[in-house]
RNA sequence: GCGGCUGUGGCGGAAUUGGCAGACGCGCCAGACUUAGGAUCUGGUGUCUUUGACGUGGGGGUUCAAGUCCCUUCAGCCGCACCA
């Protein structure tokens, strides 16, 4: 019979739908386990990404299934988003329409590659029972405090028309339509995602599971630093500058003062003074610089004297304040001290402003002088010029110059975060309403959970020109307040779908509750999950939001866990010739083409086998093709063998030398494929099993049919149809149906390895000489150390090499090998 | 600049705890079967000056033994970056 690809796994995929083979629910009696694997964007097809992170999740579920596991694995859409509303800015289907269609068509790829979801636990953040709650979502944070409007400094991108979080610019541009992000003033809802920094940096930690680098990017991007907030005297008035400084010690040494152009309190200073004008022009071109090259570190450092002077409170001098286009206003305090002599940046200002450099470290036993120095020294040492604290190590006067400033009151220590308030209004359509109205007299109001979802309107337009099509839809707008039934407009801005996806993971643990966005018995249940799978492009902004949801649930007391995943693997990226599969480049392997061509369980196995989970891999069509062998010459062995395989069980005392072989190779592979499995290391379990065949065939070819022995072949077919069933599902499930079997193997168990057939009266080790192979010895695997020793000195090679030398020692490694050092 | 990762045959990769480097696959070479083979089966395939030597980016070290541990250096990728 010929391996029929397509009629088979047609036949499988109907079976499981028509049996509900994948639902799940709550089992107490089972260990549960939940594998998850980062839902997608319906833009229209699957590409190969989602292949490889969708077949390494299925492989997950499935073998863990086997296990005995009880597993939630659960799929659905992350379905919010611009592209719905360019789609109907350029051809004029709803955005609804088109997402759903885009949904029905990649359902439908992911039903013919055999990925085991439990489809009645779908979800789609965009259908209103899904929104309803993302808004409650929105409810809670604002009841407690997580949810805040106010008026700001923000990232526009004129392509998109909408605002975006910081998390969202990358090099000064949209992460999406990769144009320049401007600057814009607006009011505009935020969450608090910096009142949980510290945590969210402390259960970095916790997240053991994680990859290293995932782990990094979340402490870099949240930017714990410590130092202290300190008072300056504005000269002539009687107001204050605060700065931040981590550098407390060098305080002593600062020759001037910077402030961001930005800054609230410019203007006041800088009206009335002499530098006036140039002050004004300085702003102004400032402003014109746009953002990537104002932050970039090689652009130059600018400043401008603003003709007012701040008094250093620790040594009493005046010191110069400057405006300067290298002072971030959203970082700190706005407004930063120059110490040229120990600031790499400082230093390089003051050269060019003719500013004073005074040391007031010196690195030890060493005496730099201001005039000679021609780099900032910024390492530890001992304070000089810095009154009392001067002889001391800078780390110890640092903390004491805190105290000083906290006893005199005019500084305190701070710790400061990069991490910024989440911003998550957009000015979009495609999203979960915002549910707040304003109401002339009571103000801003939320909108009561009962009367929750606030539903997009249909009938909207959109033109793709001035303000956000909501704004323009004077039915959804106009509205009453639901505390004093005046009138009131609705919030016009969406959601970023970022929350959206901050919370769906929970969803699928109680996706039909329509109380409740999930019940808490169920998340406890299920929650966390024990492994998310997805790409690392998601390493900032979705996990750090989703990890920031889940912990202010458990606060809120809605669910038990506060970090929402265990195991985090981040796949590698699929590549073409070394680049990424990309439409410009036109490199892109479509997998409705290779289904066609192979079948849904050839294009799994290349992708588990060709790299490991975590690596990019490279696509190639020769190796997609060996794969398709695999599968053919597995197919054909369980087929030819089938007919001379028995129910009797292996006499175990009566194999002969091949059928030993062939169960020591069938029963490593067991092992190995097993151990493989538990490590997600599935390229090498496939290798294994390949092994497994080849000496399968082995066994097929050399030895006559009238004398195979068919319970050890059953062994063998059986195995290897077992082992590989997470990986290529549906041939194997065709093959344990051949090979009579009248219930699923999905139900079945995962195959044990009979230690009894791993056992051998001899094992091959290595004779080393010096260190370097010489020869080879076949010995009983349990003699020992001393006996091998022994065994090793009678070698001929030994004893030729030992010849007029010296034998220092011997080195016996049981099981392995000998070494004898000869001198 | 800071942080993370990677570097092994012609190619993808393996070596999990320091113990035979190159499993498995692709490609290539040969044989068998065949009217035929881009099917299938079998064997071979790191390099070289081949009784042996060399070989895991380079250099050094620890060790009986190093792809693996330590130091140093180079190259590439990714993230953050004027963060005070």
């Amino acid at each position: 019979m010929k391996y029929d690809f397509e009629q088979i796994e047609t036949k499988w995929q109907e079976k499981w739908e028509k049996d509900g083979e994948f639902k799940t629910c709550e089992d107490k009696t089972k260990p549960k386990y939940y594998a998850l694997e980062m839902f997608p964007y319906p833009s229209g097809n699957l590409h190969m990404g989602h292949v490889r992170n969708y077949s390494i999740g299925d492989v997950v579920a499935r073998y863990k299934k086997m296990r005995g596991f009880n597993v939630l694995h659960p799929m659905g859409w992350d379905s919010f988003g611009l592209p719905a509303e360019n789609a109907a800015i350029k051809n004029g289907t709803p955005p609804a329409e088109w997402t759903w269609a885009n949904i029905d068509n990649m359902r439908g790829q992911l039903k013919r590659l055999g990925f085991s979801y439990d489809w009645d636990r779908e979800v789609a953040t965009a259908k209103p029972d899904y929104y309803k709650f993302t808004q409650w979502m929105f409810l809670q944070l604002y009841k407690h405090g997580l949810a805040y409007k106010k008026k700001s400094y923000v990232n526009w991108c004129p392509s998109c028309k909408t605002v975006l979080a910081n998390e969202q610019v990358v090099n000064g541009k949209c992460e999406r339509c990769k144009s320049e992000v401007g600057k814009k003033d607006l009011e505009q809802w935020f969450f608090k995602i910096t009142d949980y920094a510290q945590r969210l940096l402390d259960d970095i930690d916790k997240l053991e599971g994680w990859p290293d680098k995932v782990r990094s990017m979340q402490t870099n991007w949240i930017g714990r630093s410590e130092g202290a907030e300190l008072e300056f005297k504005i000269d002539g008035s009687d107001k204050t500058l605060t700065v931040y400084t981590t550098r407390p010690d060098t305080i002593y040494g600062v020759s001037y003062m910077v402030i961001a152009p930005e800054h609230p309190i410019v203007e006041e200073l800088i009206s009335g003074t002499e530098n006036e004008n140039e002050c004004r022009e300085f702003i102004k071109k400032v402003h014109t610089q746009s953002e990537i090259v104002r932050s970039a570190t090689d652009t130059e450092k600018e400043g401008m004297f603003t003709g007012k002077y701040v008094i250093n409170p620790f040594s009493g001098e005046k010191i110069p304040l400057y405006l300067a286009n290298y002072v971030l206003l959203d970082y700190g305090t706005g407004v930063v001290m120059g110490v040229p002599a120990h600031d790499g940046r400082d230093f390089d200002f003051a050269k060019k402003y003719n500013l004073p450099i005074k040391i007031v470290i010196q690195p030890e036993g060493q005496q730099l002088k201001s005039e000679e120095l021609d780099e900032a020294f910024a390492a530890e040492g001992i304070l000089e010029n810095s009154g009392e604290f001067s002889g001391m190590p800078n780390e110890k006067a640092l903390s004491a110059m805190i105290e000083y400033a906290e006893e005199k009151g005019f500084g305190k220590k701070k710790v400061n975060f990069r991490l910024r308030d989440w911003l998550i209004s957009r000015q979009r359509y495609w999203g979960a309403p915002i549910p707040v109205v304003y109401c002339e007299k009571c103000g801003t109001v939320e909108i009561p959970e009962s009367e929750l979802p606030v539903m997009l309107p249909e009938n909207v337009k959109f033109t793709g020109q001035g303000k956000s099509p909501l704004s323009e839809c004077p039915e959804f707008v106009n509205t009453t307040c639901p505390k004093c039934g005046g009138p009131a407009k609705r919030e016009t801005d969406t959601m970023d779908t970022f929350v959206c996806s901050s919370w769906y993971f929970m969803r699928y643990c109680d996706p039909h509750n329509d109380k409740m966005p999930f019940d808490k018995e169920k998340t406890d249940y299920w929650m966390n999950v024990d492994q998310y799978i997805g790409g690392v492009e998601h390493a900032i902004l979705h996990l750090l939001y989703a990890r920031f949801f889940t912990k202010a649930l458990h606060d809120f007391g809605y669910i038990s866990c506060d970090e929402p995943f265990e195991n985090l693997l981040t796949q590698g990226m699929v590549l073409k010739d070394g680049t990424k599969m990309s439409k410009s480049i036109g490199n892109v392997v479509s997998p409705e083409e290779i289904i066609k061509k192979y079948g849904a369980d050839t294009a799994r196995l290349f992708i588990l086998f060709a790299a490991p989970p975590e690596r990019d891999l490279d696509w190639n069509d020769t190796a997609v093709e060996g794969a398709y062998r695999f599968l053919n010459r597995v197919w054909r062995a369980a087929d030819e063998l089938s007919e001379y395989m028995t129910d009797k069980p292996i006499d175990a005392a009566a194999l002969n030398e091949a059928e030993k072989k062939l169960r020591f190779a069938v029963n490593s592979s067991i092992k190995k494929v097993t151990e493989d499995c538990n490590r997600f290391s599935f390229n090498t379990a496939v290798s294994s099993v390949m092994e497994m065949v080849n000496s399968l065939y082995n066994y097929k070819e050399n030895t006559p049919k009238t004398e195979y022995n068919g319970a050890v072949l059953r062994e063998a077919v059986e195995s290897m149809i077992l082992l590989l069933y997470p990986f290529v599902p549906h041939i194997t499930s065709e093959l344990w149906e051949m090979t009579g079997h009248e219930s699923d193997i999905s139900v079945h168990e995962w195959p044990e390895s009979d230690a009894s057939a791993l056992v051998v009266n001899e094992i091959e080790i290595v004779l080393q000489i010096n260190g370097k192979i010489r020869d080879k010895l076949v010995i009983s695997p349990d003699l020992t150390r001393e006996e091998m020793c022994s065994l090793a000195l009678e070698n001929e090679k030994v004893k030729q090499a030992a010849e007029g030398k010296q034998i220092v020692k011997t080195v016996a490694i049981p099981k392995k090998l000998v070494n004898v050092v000869i001198k």
